[in-house]
DNA sequence: ATGGCTGTTATAAACAGA
């Protein structure tokens, strides 16, 4: 089983690009970030008709999350997180399917720092993490994936030095972020791969794909039960060089049946 | 350090993103 996470940037602009990907990389299980419709302009039938049935949580404008399967419906078991510090934002949504419990997530991005939008970024943490370990509580198989806006380590970062007052990179944020792995998570990309350079975001600006100036920060955490599992896993990189995309690119794993 | 780009929309002397 194919799981992947994907901010699109988009979902209508960027619907031919995302159409594209889902019939070429064949993923079982998707979670979308960053729609940018509300919940009427979600594209459900260009996206049924390459196979998927989708589950989604617009907002006019800015952010809005989906969960899209081709191996069966998914069941909605929660949108928005509990204690959601501000629950008009779209940015949680979690389902049961296909043997799984996925949770598809997009944590604020923080900046400028500090101030207002960064008190709101740790506090969505905190309410994230809570609701983390009531998943990893339930004994559930369960996967959290999205874009967490937050780079773990330097190793993650092109120049680390350059973003250390950044909320992407801020010692709260990555603290925040370890103490949610330490729950009992595996950070699928990074297990399989240690001390290798993987980005999933680079810039629009200044040329950044092409001088691979990256980040990692979208992320696929999984639970005891799914880590178990895990056969592989990667970044579909070109994605982020093909005509009118998003400047994220998609990220999967592969579970044993 | 700054500005660079892109999508959405109150079509901007806009905002937000990362």
């Amino acid at each position: 089983m194919k799981v992947a996470t994907y901010n699109v940037n988009g979902v209508n602009g960027r619907l031919p690009v995302l159409l594209r990907w889902l019939e070429q990389g064949r993923p079982d299980i998707v979670c979308l970030q960053e729609l940018k419709a509300p919940n009427e302009k979600f594209p459900v039938e260009a996206i049924r008709a390459v196979g998927y049935e989708a589950l989604w949580h617009g907002q006019k404008s800015w952010n809005g999350v989906a969960i899209l399967s081709r191996i069966g419906t998914p069941i909605e078991t929660r949108r928005g997180l509990p204690d959601d510090p501000e629950p008009m934002h779209s940015r949680y949504i979690e389902a049961a399917v296909g043997g799984v419990l996925i949770g598809g997530l997009y944590l604020p991005n923080g900046n400028p720092r500090p101030g207002p939008k960064f008190d709101y970024k740790l506090a969505w943490f905190e309410a994230l993490i809570r609701h983390a370990a009531s998943l990893l509580d339930s004994g559930a198989p369960v996967i959290l994936a999205g874009d967490y806006n937050v780079m773990p380590t330097e190793l993650d970062v092109y120049k680390p030095e350059r973003w250390l007052e950044d909320a992407l990179f801020a010692p709260e944020v990555r603290a925040a972020y370890a103490r949610l792995v330490a729950q009992g998570w595996t950070d699928a990309l990074r297990h399989l791969n240690p001390g290798a350079t993987i980005y999933t975001f680079w810039d629009y600006f200044r040329r950044a794909y092409e001088r691979n100036a990256g980040l990692r920060i979208d992320h696929l955490l999984l639970g005891p039960a799914i880590a178990a599992r895990l056969k592989s896993a990667g970044v579909d990189r070109d994605v982020r060089g093909w005509e009118k995309t998003s400047d994220h690119a998609p990220v999967w794993i592969e579970l044993m049946d």
